[in-house]
DNA sequence: TTGAAAGCGCTAACAG
DNA sequence: CTGTTAGCGCTTTCAA
């Protein structure tokens, strides 16, 4: 290859430094080199020369020889989720303080193509953050023996990850509508591969138990506000007082889709949410929701994953457990007087509660 | 160096394909090279070879020599505004579908960190996007000329840009505001450094003087919720029964604030907002705005983009211009009747308007 | 069409 | 601490 084009754009190449300075190419590669970045007189003076013809290493050609690219992928599940913004907000942060760069990738709710799109960018990177994956324990470990990796929002053993506390979180919604006197509550899940959609399931009934209350499961569904709207119709069949759903969009879709049947929220139905996303405090009425640090999640998913790719051991066994905590908002209130069941559920006899087969949790990821 | 660690992780290598099919490594290299895919029996070899060893050309190596990464840039003014979600999201699949990677950066409002977030990235992408810059034109020329750009939300001579008919689409909110028989209208400015500022409040006085209304600037302010609620205490300085905001943050803000002062919204005061965000339909009262394409926005700024990218003379004169449309929501209603100035400006007398120097805009940008 | 060889810009042994 | 020398894995001339 006589004449390569413009190869790598036109800025000075550590040649042009060396040539300028006096001094061999790999003492211009040491001036700038990580530990201690020698102190000698010339590497001062290379560093200035340097400066002065506006050098910067090519970040492609050094990683050429040392495979590191300064570049982490973040793969998540929806983009279009409000959920997304402030991890990736959170992410950039802590990518961009540590000079990295972000590479985005959406896996649009499926397991394959997050596999696809892994496959396009693993390569060019030092390591990902997988965002609520879709895949398969399987496919995630097998990622993470190519590199550094972290979960977020889902648990894998030998895998480090990163979650919220959620059985707390639940706990405390749910210890905050018995307290309102709420005693049965119906669960709008998510989609079937959500890990967090497991735990917050398994969490309720946990909480449930403890308390004496009755639960009920209402889906799979889709985490968005269409999904929402078809709890809601299922919940209309077999009412109870209270819906804690799988997130702040299911949530937002059910009330409006109670609220335009004529049910009233929070007089007819306590509504709670997960994650406290912007519109939770947006919707009217105001979303009662268990706020999940989404912006720390990121931030710290990405700061771990640095910590792992410049070597430190990823202590993979204790999941790094971040709190999450009620916000208590205008979607519940006090289960109205004298009826058991709920004023508007004309439409079925309440007499018994819900078959307790609908207890059953089917798959829990 | 003798021992290259494991430079660019393990896969298979191009020599590992050529010797199991026996051939030179340039010829591996041909087999799977741009124009024609060689369709030599060789070739077809090749490529089953490596498929059964699952090669894959590595994409940094391969950006070596070619100066070519298969990756884009997008960069962001501020990712934290829900406005970015679709227009990364159309960003992103546009890439996708050309088999390109995404970069994302955040420029935090900022066009400092724009221009240090664009010298890290720069050489490591094939092009970059830049939506809702706030770096001077200038700067952004200079960009232009090291690497294929296009401009989202903004037009500047000589430079590819996508923009949305702001004119047209402020026109359409003037009309439906004149239509409800409000006389006067505030404009709750957003960012000076915003382009989508200048032009909006520019159209804004071009439209209210065909109409024959007065308008009046309040700001410029942050582009974001407690931006809006500034513009509000500024509103009720100076009232009138109708208000434009930058966009649908800053509207839903002032709405909040001026709810929260008991000033109703429609009833005392009309709001329009810019862009359609996701919350606009959320809010109560439901927010009417002059909707802007955010996801086309997104896709076809990345699809030019890969056109110019791959040799597309940018036929730079031209805008790209997207439609913008009116969404009547429940923010605005008709002006209440037997009163010329609104019910609730008993602070100022009302005899005559804003003084006109209020017209006056500062920089348009 | 094919193979040989040079080189993208940088880093990392290895002697001195 | 510095210079020398091999490469990273791929592409692209050039001659056969």
């Amino acid at each position: 290859m006589t004449d390569q084009s413009d190869a790598l754009g036109r800025g000075p190449t550590i040649y042009d430094v060396a040539r300028a300075a006096g001094v061999a190419a790999s003492t211009v590669s040491r001036a700038f080199s990580r530990p201690g970045r020698v102190r000698s007189e010339t590497a001062e003076r290379i560093r200035r020369v340097a400066a002065e013809l506006g050098y910067h290493a090519h970040p492609i050609a050094r990683a050429a020889p040392t495979g590191r690219t300064s570049m982490v992928a973040l793969v998540i599940s929806d983009i279009t989720n409000p959920f997304s913004n402030q991890i990736i907000h959170g992410a950039h942060v802590a990518a961009v303080e540590a000079g990295y760069s972000l590479l985005l990738a959406d896996a649009q709710e499926s397991g394959l193509r997050e596999r696809e799109v892994l496959e396009r960018v693993m390569p060019t990177v030092d390591g990902v953050v997988l965002a609520t994956s879709r895949m398969p324990d399987a496919a995630i470990r097998t990622i993470a023996k190519q590199r550094p990796l972290i979960v977020l929002n889902r648990t894998i053993a030998d895998v480090p990850c990163i979650v919220t506390d959620n059985p707390r979180g639940m706990r405390r919604a749910v210890e905050h509508l018995a307290a309102l006197g709420h005693q049965r509550i119906s669960y709008a899940a998510g989609p079937e591969a959500s890990w967090a959609d497991g735990i917050r399931w398994r969490s309720l009934r946990a909480a449930a138990t403890e308390l004496g209350l009755h639960v009920r499961r209402i889906g799979p569904g889709e985490p968005t506000i269409s999904g929402g709207a078809v709890a809601a119709t299922e919940l209309l069949r077999h009412p109870t007082s209270a819906v804690i759903a799988y997130n702040d969009l299911v949530a937002i879709g059910l009330m409006q889709a109670l609220t335009a049947r004529g049910v009233a929220v929070p007089r007819d139905v306590s509504v709670v949410g997960f994650d406290n996303v912007y519109a939770a405090e947006l919707v009217t009425p105001a979303l009662t929701t268990v706020a999940a640090p989404l912006h720390a999640m990121g931030l710290t998913a990405v700061r771990n994953l640095l910590a792992v790719v410049r070597g430190a051991k990823p202590h993979a066994l204790e999941p790094v457990m971040l709190p999450s905590r009620l916000v208590v908002r205008a979607s519940t209130s006090h289960l109205r007087r004298n009826r058991t069941s709920p004023a508007w559920a004309t439409r079925r006899v309440s007499g018994s509660s819900a078959k307790s087969s609908s207890l059953t949790v089917s798959g829990s990821r």
